[in-house]
DNA sequence: GGAATAGTGTCTATAAGACAATATCCT
DNA sequence: AGGATATTGTCTTATAGACACTATTCC
């Protein structure tokens, strides 16, 4: 007589950058679009992260960059069989060229905040709150990074900024910000175009996620 | 066969501030200290947030100032029945003189971040984490002003960071940040003692949660 | 050289921190 | 007057923002 996991599901929101558009990772079941979601799984699972981290590795096996739990939300009405309760968890993945990927595991846009699709049950709204967490974290920590290829530029943070809000941070004050702190390592490595290269860095060896003690202010809307 | 609420806890840490110390909502049974706590009833809750505050209601008839989901956690080992979830949520509260109080509750005292009594199950470790929460957020929002009195000083704000943290921000800062807002009315009342009267503050009517745009940095342990 | 993007120098603006100086009450 | 706490004035410090300027590449 365990818990019964019925009517407890563990969605996950799961974003990326790809060609300059925020991506969401979704399920295409029979032309409906949905969250990768699931159930516990009292043999497999050690804890709730886990089962996040679960329902995406069904979909591939890329590795997950950054993974945070949003919010519990349980209600009467959201599942026509009665009460129910929602674990929301939001992901951040780099765009990589080729991993596994599911049949059924679809990438869409996510364009000025509106998903380029519309989502099944009520998704919608857990993808904008996890979006609003997001677009809020960015502004005071290191999460940009999480976005990004291994090896980035800092104008590729910059350009982070760029697609998630309407404004973005000077480059002035990021380049302040993320080299002040010794997170960031030169890789020596240069990358070229039709311009001046840029410098790229790589995340210094297990830097926790860092937390800066202010939100730049010319990304408040 | 709706959700099966047994193995599902929502438990309740809740604070105040009482005679300069901070206190920690317990319900005693047989002896043992332990977190309000109690399953949802669907017939009753129409959300999580509305099943902490019955939780809360059942032991007081006292408003709730703030409440707040930290985390839900799940794990096999939590409970020996097996798998298990719980949804933290915290509370602030105000100190009043004469609520209505439930037999078995009762206000255990914390002091430099340590309970004075030990509590059942993990609910020791629910409540480090939701006063981490609270130690981070009230260095960068209105929080403060939930922990005390409908009507309270500037000095009573500092009260509450130097009995929640190590150190308090100078007065200056205090009085610059939460005067510059539109966030506080003064009442025109003086509290009055042996020295110069403070000018007594109220929050503005439906004011929300204000949130800061820099830490404290006095408070940075 | 010109286009394009990378990176620097430097000044301004904002808000926190330090700390001294007043102010206003009580006894 | 003296003690006590409240409040203000003002200077310093830290970091973000604005913006002009320089640097380095490709063409």
């Amino acid at each position: 007589m365990g818990l019964n996991t019925a009517l407890i599901s563990i969605d996950v929101v799961a974003f990326r950058m790809a060609s300059g558009q925020l991506q969401l990772l979704t399920r295409k079941l029979g032309g409906l679009h949905m969250l990768p979601a699931g159930r516990i799984e009292p043999e497999l699972d050690n804890c709730l992260d886990e089962t996040a981290r679960r329902q995406l590795s069904s979909l591939s096996h890329q590795q997950v960059a950054y993974l945070e739990q949003v919010e519990t939300i349980g209600s009467p009405d959201r599942d026509s069989r009665g009460w129910s309760i929602t674990v929301v968890y939001y992901a951040l993945m780099t765009h990589e060229d080729n991993p596994w990927w599911a049949e059924d595991a679809e990438w869409v846009g996510i364009s000025e905040g509106e998903l380029d699709i519309s989502l099944a049950y009520d998704h919608k709204r857990l993808v904008i709150q996890a979006l609003e967490r997001l677009k809020n974290k960015i502004q005071y920590s290191s999460l940009p990074v999480y976005l990004l290829p291994e090896e980035f530029t800092l104008s590729d943070i910059q350009k982070v900024f760029t697609t998630l809000l309407e404004k973005a941070p000077p480059m002035r004050s990021i380049r302040n910000r993320f080299l002040r702190e010794d997170l960031l390592v030169d890789t020596g490595k240069l990358r070229r175009g039709s311009n001046r290269p840029a410098a790229l860095y790589r995340v210094k060896e297990q830097s926790p996620t860092c937390l800066f003690d202010r939100l730049y202010l010319t990304t408040q809307q």
